[in-house]
DNA sequence: ACCTGAACACCGTTCAAGT
DNA sequence: ACCTGAACACCGTTCAAGT
């Protein structure tokens, strides 16, 4: 059943996902979508309300490209297989990605990437009051991460000026001077992001550790 | 010299903040900002190249309200200033802050963040080499943070779906019938914040401590 | 130096109409 | 059921002109 709509509406979100690849988000236009499948602008709200419907409907369709972890992974490589797989989501679909940040969560694939690190962090140990809030942090830091580094605010404009500030004003700060050799840097991305990760999967780990140790009274290994 | 022409410029620039505060960053075009000043659109050119220009002079204009910590507080301390003052401003400008994601970070008030975060973590004995990449994790979860709270990503909407979705299909993943009664709790922003941002403190605490004990040589205390 | 008017090539969305 | 046409109230930006 509607099953011809509902090819229809893919075809219009493969449309949209296609002009913000070529042209950038600020191109995706009710009329460029339309007009890219051969259809008046007016044939689009037979399938989404409205063009903010259709833009979830985009931001949707890219998170359906995460796949889901082995079920026999540990908690530890189920949330690094999450991590990598939001990055190259991100870097798929570079000019789209940044939209995440600027609606709610709600579309199926989203809610499957959050149950997956929900159970990843009950696995773990973390008290179950403590989970949402763990949740938060980690997928705050998946798409800040991965929206920093394919939208620009680590681009290389940005390092460049950090750089060049270090050489000309050399007494800004103390210890800015200390800095300039590796402000310029090439930046090894996915070392950082490793070690970042690594860090916050630490977090975890203390945080469980120190749960486990409240449930369990002290004597009793 | 050229003084009236920068306090015309500030001018423009507030009532676009105004704009973006009263009808969202949507709403900022050049024609609905030069009319709330009673001028022509067209006036706004010779203050700024295009409308990308304005929207980055708000970006500033925003980041400006953060005030310098005292020369005299910890690097922890340090940053937790900095913190607050970036989610205060979030708060402030809830419609404009996003913007901060969407492009890179040039402006002086945004390189004083940054100077002041790299002059902290120095102090706190990160080695110099880390001292970047750090800066980045912490900024990236400032920045991340407060936009997931004032720009929507954690709203009620959101918070509410992933509640009912654990009443309505209890055995979708092992585990999240643990979490029904979590999801729906009242999130008390101000203590997570503050317990993760200490989490991310740690990390920094503990990278230094490392760094130290490698730069003194076993049996010197 | 600072601003305006008119014009161009676009927007999202509503409504009524077509097949 | 699915789509189109015309219209409305908007955009950013260019160019030439005004004072």
């Amino acid at each position: 059943m509607r099953k011809l709509k509902d090819s229809r509406r893919a075809e219009i979100v493969d449309a949209a996902l296609l002009v913000a690849a070529e042209q950038g988000v600020k191109a995706v236009s009710m009329r460029a979508v339309a007009a890219r499948i051969g259809l008046t602008p007016m044939a689009l709200y037979g399938y989404f309300r409205n063009k903010d419907e259709l833009l979830d409907a985009i931001i949707g369709r890219m998170l359906a490209e995460i796949s889901r972890p082995a079920a026999d992974l540990g908690w530890r490589e189920t949330i690094l297989h999450l991590a990598a797989e939001v990055r190259s989501a991100a870097r798929r679909h570079p000019s789209v990605f940044p939209l995440l940040f600027t609606r709610p969560a709600v579309s199926p694939s989203a809610i499957m990437v959050i149950d997956l690190l929900f159970d990843a962090l009950l696995r773990a140990g973390v008290e179950p009051a403590q989970v949402p809030r763990m949740e938060r942090m980690i997928s705050t830091f998946l798409i800040g991460y991965a929206i920093s580094e394919v939208g620009g605010r680590f681009s290389e404009g940005s390092l460049d000026t950090r750089g060049r500030r270090a050489q000309l004003e050399p007494d800004l700060l103390p210890g800015h001077q200390l800095l300039a050799g590796h402000l310029d840097a090439r930046v090894d991305w996915d070392a950082e992001y490793q070690a970042d990760l690594d860090g916050l999967l630490d977090i975890v780990a203390g945080l469980a550790a120190r749960d486990q140790r409240r449930r369990q009274p002290i004597g009793k290994p």
